[in-house]
RNA sequence: GCACCCUUAGCUCAGACAGGUUAGAGCGUUCGAUUCACAUUCGAAAGGUCGGAAGUUCGAAUCUUCCAGGGUGCACCA
């Protein structure tokens, strides 16, 4: 009677991935092989194998896993685990982030609930104190969290933005840009956030459209338009383009008398082409010191700048009787003395327009004059390399050659759009919780120049933007600034993957950060993936209620099905569409796998080592999953995971089930001996590529069905080599 | 205002950069099968003037131009 084999106990129906999954991450953790370290001294990876890197994009450490992690984690276990089983030197690197304006704010909004304190009660030590207890606590969930999803990455190389080397790295990065003239201290207008108290970048600023009234003053013989009349105590320019002749009469540094909020006063005429002929009257008057484009027109004509309101929003000593009221309730009763004096034209209500904030959960924008930390982008200075550039050139440089692609490539226009309209980076911020300005500190305010000589450097109480020390990420996880072996192996990394909506925050000040530092990109290609959506397209929001938690479909559907929803559909920079029945379907997917194990290992004999004839027919079923091979191994290489993950399900569903196993069934059972053997022995082969080619995308099944195979090449199918076609 | 993307079956999307049989898939719908490794299955059907118009071409879903609708980024907002 011919050898059967009979599927092993463990292979109970249907698939249970909650209890597989718990057992195979042990496996792989026992194994060590997400460290290439171990990799090499156990012999699954050659010591000069070519290096794969990728640095993952840390998460917040206080939060807890949402789809656009799931999605990132997915697409970038599959890199790993294609890699790593393509024999190359793999490594992927964890990490968490402070995302310090968020945390702090939140602990502060915490304490204040619990205990009416603010942070000034507490003081800088015992706040830094609270919010390092905070994110010690909570560090723990998203690391579980991610571990869940299946990610092979290297826990031995954690990183934490505030942790000891990576402040190491910030302090050396600001002394060496400050060194080299990049980074520069200066009184700017910059974004001031009245809420939060501190500046933030440009790049944080998000527009708010908004509904207010638009008041038309006299302004002398000029109609002047403002929504906030609050700002127009220290309004003595007023401005008009050098080509409308509306105004031709009156001439550039003409002055004139004219009645104004609090008496009269002597108004100048500025004539500049920053003025809108076609807004309004064509006039304006300018509060340089609250709006960038006032503060440029003043700069240019070296115009008298006066603060008119503070850091809290109240009123100086400039707006008079009104000194010391918060702007709010002083806007009302500015426009009724106005009104009084006969100075409102008109008044139109409904005027719509846009109102910065603070994207990080903060108020509204108040640009204010402060003495700031900036990172220059267009001086021109030294590059490693030799070369005399700026950072801006730089950065579209290294796109523009090749050396980093980004996919998919019309990210590259909006990339060079952004670069052409940046401005001076402004680093500096006045929370506690973060990296502080090295100037503070003893060892480096040696090498920080005094800026005036003859005083001394006062000791600066700010912190430094997230994303100073974000910029560094992919080489201040490898060891930045020692010369480790890591960072000369997997420096530039290979690729950088992320959501789209942070090309500006990280993507380009990593580009700026490495070029400048490293004189290296920081990675070869930039993979942007879209946001994850709701079934209908929808973002997922709690409001809305149509947020899909990845940990609750990993509970009903397995890691696996939720890891390959994310993927199938998701042509790169798209957004995706997820919804329940589409993971539901995975699952489907992960148990018709299982099931078609069983079946050939039911009826199979063994691949390995065993000199068979094998007949033509089965050379052809064979020769087809040699191409799938390579069709699937080309399009991970353009990084069309949504392709290769599709093309291998079809294959493996209804060519390999439907078709390839319901023409086998009469040939098993039949009287033809050898044909049958033949055919067995094409069956398990077929398993044996199917398992290796939907490894990446579906680890957990894979490896569980692995486990079960008699004969295999390797003891875990996570270092099991890629197949070669 | 400037820029980028999208518009293909009821729904969600491939296909477009490299033009070439009868434009595909999943879900949904309808009909049928099933002592089978799998009811988390199998087979079949219906369903599309590829947003509109013009052009290039032997040939256009695909290339060009214009238009319409939707989305996004950036700037402005006195």
């Amino acid at each position: 009677m011919e050898k059967r084999g009979s599927a092993p106990e463990i292979f109970l129906k249907p698939f249970n991935p909650s209890e597989a999954e718990s057992h195979i991450s042990t496996l792989w953790e026992n194994s060590g092989y997400a460290n290439p370290d171990v990799c090499i001294e156990k012999g699954v990876t050659k010591p000069d194998a070519e290096p794969y890197s990728i640095v993952l994009p840390p998460p917040n450490v206080t939060g807890t896993l949402h789809m656009g992690h799931a999605a990132m984690l997915a697409i970038e276990d599959i890199l790993i685990r294609y890699a790593r089983m393509n024999g190359q030197k793999t490594l992927w690197v964890p990490g968490t982030d402070s995302a310090a304006i968020a945390t702090q704010s939140k602990v502060e909004t915490d304490i204040y609930k619990k205990e009416k304190k603010t942070r000034q009660d507490l003081g800088r030590d015992e706040l830094l104190k609270r919010i390092n207890a905070f994110t010690e606590e909570s560090k723990s969930t998203i690391v579980n969290q991610i571990k869940r999803m299946g990610s092979s990455l290297d826990w031995s190389r954690y990183a934490y933005t505030l942790d000891e080397a990576r402040y190491k790295a910030v302090m050396e990065a600001f002394v060496r840009m400050y060194d080299a003239g990049l980074i520069y201290r200066g009184d700017r207008i910059v974004n001031w956030d009245p809420k939060l108290q501190t500046t933030v970048s440009d790049d944080e600023i998000e527009y708010v459209e908004q509904k207010d009234p638009f008041y038309h003053f006299k302004y002398g013989p000029f109609d002047i338009g403002t929504v906030r009349p609050e700002t127009k105590f220290g309004d003595k320019y007023v401005v008009m383009h050098p080509n409308d002749t509306r105004y031709k009469e009156y001439k550039h540094g003409q002055k004139l008398q004219l009645e104004w909020i609090n008496g009269p006063i002597e108004a100048t005429v500025i004539k500049d082409e920053a003025a809108d002929m076609a807004f309004g009257s064509g006039v304006m008057t300018i509060t340089p010191a609250h709006s960038g484009i006032d503060f440029e027109i003043a700069s240019r004509h070296k115009l008298d700048i006066a603060p008119v309101i503070d850091e809290r929003g109240i009123l100086l000593s400039i707006a008079g009787e009104f000194a010391g009221t918060h702007i709010k309730k002083a806007r009302p009763l500015i426009v009724e003395k106005l009104r009084t004096k006969g100075l409102i034209a008109k008044i139109d209500e409904g005027y719509v327009h846009n109102v910065a904030t603070n994207s990080r959960g903060g108020g509204i924008i108040e640009p204010q004059i402060k003495r700031q930390w900036f990172v220059a982008v267009d001086k021109e200075v030294k590059f490693p390399d030799g070369t005399v550039t700026s950072l801006k050139k730089r950065m579209r440089e290294v796109v523009e050659s090749g050396e980093t692609k980004i996919l998919p490539a019309h990210f590259e226009k909006i990339y060079y759009h952004w670069i052409d309209n940046l401005r001076d980076w402004c680093i500096s911020r006045q929370i506690w919780f973060g990296h502080r300005i090295p100037a503070w500190f003893k060892g480096y305010e040696i090498k920080v120049q005094i800026e005036s000589p003859g005083t001394t450097w006062e000791q600066d109480p700010d912190t430094l933007d997230t994303w100073f020390s974000s910029g560094l990420w992919t080489f201040s996880t490898l060891g930045w600034p020692e010369q480790t072996e890591d960072l000369k192996t997997y420096h530039p990394t290979a690729v950088l993957e992320t959501g789209y909506d942070i090309l500006f925050f990280w993507v380009a000040r990593m580009i700026l950060m490495s070029s400048f530092l490293m004189g290296e990109v920081p990675f070869k290609n930039v993979y942007l993936h879209g946001l994850v959506r709701d079934g209908q397209g929808r973002k997922m929001s709690k409001s809305l209620g149509n947020i899909i938690d990845p940990l609750t479909m990993i509970e009903k559907y397995g890691a696996d099905a939720t890891r390959i929803s994310l993927v199938i559909g998701a042509a790169p920079g798209t957004d995706l569409k997820l919804s329940e029945d589409k993971v539901r379907g995975y699952k489907h997917f992960a148990n018709k796998l299982w099931n078609i194990a069983r079946f050939v290992l039911e009826n199979s004999s063994e691949i390995y080592g065993h000199a068979m004839s094998i007949n033509p027919e089965d050379k052809k079923l064979l020769a087809e999953v040699d191409v799938l091979t390579k069709q699937v191994s080309d399009n991970i290489n353009k990084f069309r995971l949504d392709l290769a993950a599709d093309m291998t399900y079809h294959f493996v569903w209804d060519r390999f089930a439907s078709e390839i196993i319901e023409q086998s069934k009469p040939i098993l059972s039949g009287t033809d001996k050898a044909a049958a053997d033949s055919r067995r022995h094409t069956l398990y082969s077929i398993l044996d590529t199917s398992l290796r080619l939907l490894h990446p995308f579906m680890p957990f099944v894979t490896e569980a069905i692995w486990q079960q195979l008699s004969e295999k090449d390797s003891d875990l199918l996570m270092v099991a080599h890629w197949p070669n076609k």
